[in-house]
Parts: C-alpha cells; structure tokens; sequence
DNA sequence: CTCCGAATTTTGACAAAGTCCAAAACTGGA
DNA sequence: TCCAGTTTTGGACTTTGTCAAAATTCGGAG
C-alpha cells in the first residue's frame, strides 16, 4: 500500500495510530487472520485492543481498503490487493494462501449457467490443494488444519 | 435420496435410528445447517442430541454420503447431492442457497493460471447475490444474515 | 435367552472467532 | 480551553463446533 494515511483521510476515516498500524499489518502480511494482524499492529504501537482490531479491520473491509476472505475452517484472513478480481489457492494441509488471478479472464467466471434469478454480483473461487512444502512433508506434517472431510472423488 | 438404509449399509456403517434421521433430514432440506438438520430429525424421531447431529453429519461427510459447504458468514450446510461437481449460489441477504452446474463444463474450472506449485484437487466456487425474494423485499425486510460487509462495488 | 464387548449416543465442559455494550479516552473545531 | 462526537477499551456474551467420559444399545457367542 502506497500511503496509508492518505487511504484514510480518502475514506474520510480520522487518522489514528490504531488504523494506521492495523492497515500497514494488512499490508505487510497478505491473508493474515485478526489474530495475526492484532500482533503484528502490537509490534508497531505496544498495544491495540481486540476489539479495536475487529474495529478497524470491519470499517477498512466496508470502505473496500481491504478485503475479506472466508475460506472454509479458517478464520477470516485479510489482504490489501483490492478491485482485481483474483481468486484464492489454499493449502488444506497449513492454509497458507496464495493468490491467483481469474482462471477464465477478466470476469467472465461472474455467470452462472442457471442464475435462479439471483442478482449475482460475485462469483467467488476457491482453488483447494496441498502447498509444496507440505506435499513434500506427506501432508501430514503439522497440519494446521486437517484435510477437509467433504472433499472426494469417486 | 433412494434408499438411506442401504446407503448406510454400503458404507459399512451400522444402521441406527439417529443415523437415518440425519440422512433423511438432509435429504429433505438440501443446504440445511447442522441445526435445522437436529430439528428436522426431531421431528422424526423425537429427540437426539446435539453431539450425534454432529457425529452423524462428519461420518456421513467422510464416507462421502453428504455434502458439506461452508459458505462465509454462516454455518456449515449440507447437501445429499454428490460426485457431480456443480456449485452454489448464495443470498447475502437471507442465506437461499441453489445448485448451479459448474459455469465452464465437466471441470475444466479446476484449472487455475498458476498454481504456485500447488497440488490442487477442487475448485470450489460461490455466486454471491440476491434471491428474488429479497430483491422484491429490497433486500433489507429480515435479512436472515446482514449484507456481508466486506462486499461493494464503488 | 442372556451376557459380553464394541460401537454409538448422550451429557456437559470447553474452545475459537466474533459481536455487543457501556465506560473511558481522544480528537478536532469554535 | 471546552464541548460534542468518535474511537478505543474491557468484559460479558453468542454461535458453531469439538473433546472426553459415562451411559446406552446392538449383534453375536454360549
């Protein structure tokens, strides 16, 4: 993110230590969870509550300075790239995330065959694996989170 | 589904009453939450517990009897409809979940521009949007489940 | 038919991720 | 400087789900 405060002040949102540090934790670790972010805003300013954390990173997420992304078993995880329309890689096995960018091209993915009459105005993608180090480690290495369940092919 | 006790048999799994509640709980009310599922097998047997919903659902998960999706912002759902590779489209306003065929064919959407070295084996996707219900209601009359923050098109 | 042992179910505590709320601390403008 | 509106904080609370141990049930052996 080129310059924080600006962002702020852009989104008419006051400046304070806590958005700053927060945003700047979002920036330097894409996909991190609140917890994640919550410490590494802590190892800027000494201390930020849970709660303001929350607060911030909700207020950032409405404005569209940050993304939110939900995958399954994992708490929410954060990130500043923002209006490209990119889909996400996760590793079953540690959850660690990597980004990719529509599979189909600019957005065309965005049309389902059957809509159902939905006003659709997303169309979100999950590509779920194994990262290279833990397909090296058996995937059973320490793993974060266990292999989901409702995945099989028969 | 055809004949759940069957199906439990063919999975090896011993045939009880809470068993086939839950599968044809969830065979009635396709994407029905962990909850509604405990409901509904309630009104069919009575009573059962919390924890053997749960057990239930995950076995039946395992053994790939059932379905589970995770769609961000609410619980768990689960789905009779398996080993057929189709999608979902989802409310932000109420919940309403569809079946959508996969958009691109059999599964050529499980091929993502760069996998980052990844071992990939789903591509899991959602449609976000309005049901028409909500549309008409003007998406905001009881809104099961508040307009996911993190969702905006300036 | 009765009893045993394994699997299943139940109960109740616990955990993770967030939200709600009211009080305290700031902030910036007049 | 002081006020009014925001922010931040701390703590209780909620939701969704899991863990672990006790109780129950079930099918087969005797």
């Amino acid at each position: 993110m080129r310059d924080p405060e600006a962002t702020l002040r852009q989104h008419q949102l006051p400046v304070t230590a806590q958005r700053l540090a927060v945003l700047r934790a979002v920036s330097r670790h894409p996909h991190a969870t609140a917890d994640a972010v919550a410490e590494s805003a802590r190892e800027e300013i000494g201390a930020i509550s849970r709660q303001s954390v929350y607060n911030v990173l909700n207020v950032l997420t409405e404005k569209g300075i940050i993304r939110r992304i939900q995958p399954a078993d994992s708490p929410a995880r954060y990130e500043d790239r923002v209006g490209d329309n990119h889909h996400h890689l996760v590793c079953r096995s540690c959850g660690k995330t990597e980004d990719v960018c529509c599979a189909v091209g600019g957005a065309p993915c965005l049309e389902a065959h059957d809509d159902h009459g939905f006003k659709i105005d997303e169309a979100e993608v999950i590509y779920w694996g194994l990262c290279p180090a833990c397909q090296r480690a058996g995937a059973d290495a320490s793993p974060t989170r266990p292999i989901s369940p409702h995945h099989h092919h028969d």
